[in-house]
DNA sequence: AGAGTTCATTAACATAAGATAGGATGCCAA
DNA sequence: TTGGCATCCTATCTTATGTTAATGAACTCT
């Protein structure tokens, strides 16, 4: 497991898997000497044909669209250990940008040298493939919220999540953590107005949810909180390596099975 | 380039880089003879422990979660030659269903096989990554959407893509394509309700943008939709092999540049 | 100390979208 | 033929959320 010392990076993939000697020596060694992007400054721009991958040590930062009228949607929030220009890096998808909420330190890796990892370090490769498996799965979790939930259920479970992601990175103090995020923020990341994200955190502090004054949020009912909107924590947590066994004709007997079902169980 | 005949698969990979014989060839041995999934029926369950990967040869499908009272959120809606069950097969987390939106046809691959690609055919491991990446790409847009686009130019945007999406498979015919998805499945793709999808549809007929027939839908002014909802179809067209040259010290050079700019540029 | 910023907060009002309900149509099965 | 059943369609009413606008606190910069 993780050590106290480790980066967030390690204790990010350590939840996936034991890394080894030699995987920790890339991780660390990787990446330029970090450099500070303060806050509000942009770290990836959307189209740029930009051949490196960001790795983000400290700060905050978030990935977020423009609309040509201006209208801002926030993807995800980055933190650290988390890469940040990944898909432009290696594939030329340059979709979004991607922006430092505080000041931040990143460090740099060429695209060639993670893109070669496949080779050198396969498990490693795997582990990295997984983390950003890990951040679609929050991207749909995320698509849930903006569809289906409410604004007091998104409210609550943003910051659930991002509770939940502190801790992994030990990054959150019991049930504290510090949040350098502007209500117009909150808002663009909720897909709502920022008068309503008011609205909204008023409610969850007069039900006694949480305790929120500027720069830091604590949970104070998480179990309520979790139910509330209905939080999966499946995909963040995680477990370990998968894959045992199987066969072709076992995973077909599985699908034929599948078949008695009814599927739109609503 | 793609030929005529080739499978959707091979057609959409193509796009990305040009295939060798043998890659052409594992892609098209791979993965079991396929079975027929009817429509409403699932093909992928949440948290299931499947250890298979799953291929749309043919039909629609698409990925979606529940919450526990019964809302549900279509993430995406899977075309041939899309893989499903990725996450779920390869790394454990099955965080969402899928089902068959019409009559499928569906081979499995053994999830060791796809993860065994990165050492036998790195570059098609490269493109398979590459599409799931375009996926995501397409799921951020998706969220783009449900945040900061109104009912109106939500469903344009879902109608292009969808135009775009079968382009590169040669499964629309000018700019007409089967539309198996009802309104009801609409609503819960759109993050809408049912009655707000047929007020939106009315009006897109209304305003002569689209022909929409049970199971047949016409795109009648390409142009005028493109321009309403913002559509970037950067991630869904492009391009081809990335990453020339590239040195820690030019990106470097880049992300210094890069500290002089405003960030919230509205 | 004053002027300018950025944020959080609230009130009053406007509206896009949800909820409920009821027909109309077409399809299939007994 | 009749009765489900699913889907589409529409009208009416309700509500969650957006819009506009104004205020005050905290902070920085002179």
């Amino acid at each position: 497991m993780a050590k106290k010392e480790d980066t967030p990076l390690i204790k990010k993939l350590s939840i996936f898997m034991k890394l080894t000697p030699e995987e920790r020596e890339w991780l660390i060694n990787a990446g330029s000497d970090p450099v500070t992007v303060y806050a509000g400054e942009e770290i990836v721009h959307a189209s740029s044909a930009d051949t490196s991958v960001y790795l983000l040590k400290s700060g905050w930062a978030c990935r977020f669209k423009l609309l040509p009228d201006g209208r801002r949607q926030i993807l995800n929030v980055v933190l650290p250990g988390d890469f940040m220009g990944l898909r432009a890096g290696l594939f030329g998808i340059a979709d979004h940008s991607v922006f430092a909420l505080n000041d931040c330190q990143v460090s740099t890796v060429p695209a060639q040298a993670v893109a070669g990892l496949f080779g050198v370090l396969p498990r490693l490769a795997m582990a990295i493939t997984w983390s950003t498996a890990r951040e679609e799965a929050m991207l749909a979790e995320h698509l849930v919220s903006l569809g289906r939930r409410n604004a007091y259920e998104r409210t609550a479970h943003l910051l659930l999540e991002l509770w939940k992601r502190l801790q992994v990175i030990d990054q959150s103090v019991d049930r504290s953590f510090v949040f350098p995020i502007t209500q117009e923020l909150l808002a663009d990341l909720l897909g709502l107005s920022v008068v309503h994200v008011n609205r909204t955190l008023r409610a969850l502090r007069r039900d006694g949810m949480i305790d929120y004054a500027t720069g830091l949020v604590r949970i104070l009912k998480p179990r309520a909180l979790f139910e509330i909107c209905a939080f999966d924590s499946a995909h963040i947590d995680t477990n370990e390596l998968p894959i045992a066994t199987d066969s072709k004709l076992e995973a077909l007997e599985i699908l034929q099975a599948k078949r008695k079902h009814q599927p739109n169980l609503l």
